[in-house]
DNA sequence: TTGAAAGCGTTACCAA
DNA sequence: TTGGTAACGCTTTCAA
């Protein structure tokens, strides 16, 4: 018969002392002398001890889980922002519970599951998470915290690319490259952020003066992603001289529909995207796009929830990152 | 004084039952008569009662975690198979402990880790995990699968994509499409599966009739991803008719290497890459492509990790994925 | 069918 | 500084 494990109980026998002194040992956490705690972690080490995280958990009535909600990591800033996370997560010494939703649904039975595991945290990164379920989350003492949400549930920390500096730095950019007629490409049924970056352009295109009533163009994709976008491309027959599209997928589909009918960036139309996917800085893109800091979201996503988790109380938190123009090939130089 | 969470004692309080038949009721294991179950569910679902999953696995020595390894999430393939992973582990009613390892040493502390959290399985993506840290795993009752792993340790099971069979199919595409001198495109410190499509491809061309001595030559690139494949594009001056390429982050990258210097695939030069991600589908590209069945691999994965949970002493086994050849642009029709 | 009780492996409090 | 002990919340015998 095999032992299944070694427990702190053997530890503690083979060392000649009580449980409590192992676990002290282990977890710098009440007094103990130096002298037993060497020897303690010798014995540890010799006979391959490692905490069981379960009953740690059980215990402490905290596990050292973070729980990430996401979708469609298929698309590549997605998978960089999981990326990102993961990091930071890993960083900090915890361990990543992914889940990924396909509907709002799943994210209300997820943010259950992840409770039941009792996660040190949770970040959201897709989907609308009901507001009851999560004061449940508040209540129980576990930190959320949204990326790129709307900040708009109270006891939540947020963190968001600002996409309204993003969308004024392209506005700034198109007038000064030359365009008079603008548009926007977007999908049907965007998130809060694709629409945020919509209402912001339209807003820093009329303070630089221009009519967007008469020179402003919503071109709908209709549905998201590389596909979407070559799809607003086909129904278009003179595209408006300055686009800035709500993301990198539908701005690398929407130029390679615009080079299927045989119109090119900059030369036929400047093209201005969000999201710095690796994609975009490739050859046959050189895409002008609006980066977003993935690091930096990613650092303060896990400092909101460190800092809740030492005060749960504090007031709601919302962090703006700042976004970077990145200046390719769709674009003309300003003069 | 908030009540922290609602408890099995508190459910069968109220429901005027023990703890024992609570956890009956919920678990389906046992014998309860219909109408107690019934009625503690109820109770339960009133009182919005929640299994605490870190008490329970530490009462079963098991969670309901998978602990899955992975590395640079950031490329396509990556992301999609993760993807993959993620929706199987869910359909199963696992949750994923997802962990990015960054070198080999990350991935031992990561699998102690693992063992820490008592996950039901783990799936390592990357990586090639020592030996005597897997048998630790496999004494511990917890089944190890890997994924385009070389097949090499006793008691793991393996899930791989058919690379010889598909380094066979480009072989014979290229054949066919009428190419006599080839070349074959990896980058330096491949992994196993990339060096075992390079040489399943010298064979299937030996087999073809090719002398592969003479006009078979290989092209290392300097690094991995799309990069490398551009940086071995400019270090050539007149390229192969036929190349067969380890990934498709290389191919896209040696593809616009030799775009910028004015070649083009079909007509300079044939290109087939291995992994159908969705930008090798895109306009710019068009790439054929051999295309790994990412949600089979993910199906069989999970299949050999419940399998061997029913039985951990069984043989190892390893399962080969088919793969197609998805034929695109950037080869000929064969006559 | 049901309940009592003995774990599962830790941690934390309280005496010594 | 140490050890005993009572949780933590659940599952699973074993009797009744």
């Amino acid at each position: 018969m095999i032992k299944q494990s070694v427990t702190a109980e053997d530890v503690a026998r083979r060392a000649g002392v009580s449980r409590a002194v192992v676990s002290r040992a282990l977890s710098n956490n009440g007094s103990i002398s130096p002298a037993t705690r060497e020897r303690v972690l010798l014995v540890a080490k010799e006979l391959g001890y490692q905490v069981n995280f379960l009953a740690q958990g059980l215990n402490r009535r905290r596990s050292h889980l973070i729980g990430v909600i996401v979708s469609r990591i298929n698309d590549p800033f997605r998978s960089s922002l999981l990326d990102g996370l993961l990091g930071e997560i890993q960083r900090h010494g915890f361990q990543a519970l992914v889940t990924e939703i396909r509907s709002e649904q799943e994210l209300e039975d997820t943010l259950r599951h992840f409770a039941q595991f009792r996660v040190s945290g949770v970040i959201v990164t897709s989907g609308k998470p009901p507001e009851a379920l999560v004061n449940e989350c508040v209540q129980q003492q576990i930190p959320v915290v949204g990326i790129n949400r709307q900040p708009d549930i109270p006891g939540v920390d947020y963190v968001c690319s600002d996409n309204a500096a993003g969308a004024a730095l392209a506005a700034e950019q198109l007038v000064r490259g030359g365009c008079r007629r603008f548009g926007w490409l977007n999908n049907d049924n965007s998130t809060w952020a694709g629409r945020m970056r919509g209402e912001a352009f339209r807003l820093a295109l009329d303070e630089l003066g221009v009519d967007t009533a008469r020179n402003l163009v919503t071109l709908l994709a209709p549905q998201e992603g590389y596909d979407g976008g070559m799809q607003a491309a086909s129904a278009i027959k003179s595209p408006p001289e300055g686009i800035f599209c709500a993301n990198a997928q539908l701005a690398c589909g929407f130029l390679d529909g615009m080079r299927q009918q045989g119109k090119d960036a900059p030369q036929d139309f400047q093209l201005i995207g969000f999201d710095n996917t690796p994609q975009t800085a490739q050859y046959g893109y050189r895409l002008t796009t609006l980066n977003q800091n993935v690091a930096e979201i990613s650092r303060l996503a896990l400092m909101h929830l460190l800092e809740r988790a030492r005060d749960p109380l504090q007031p709601s938190r919302t962090s703006w990152v700042k976004v970077d123009l990145i200046h390719r090939h769709t674009s003309l130089p300003t003069t």
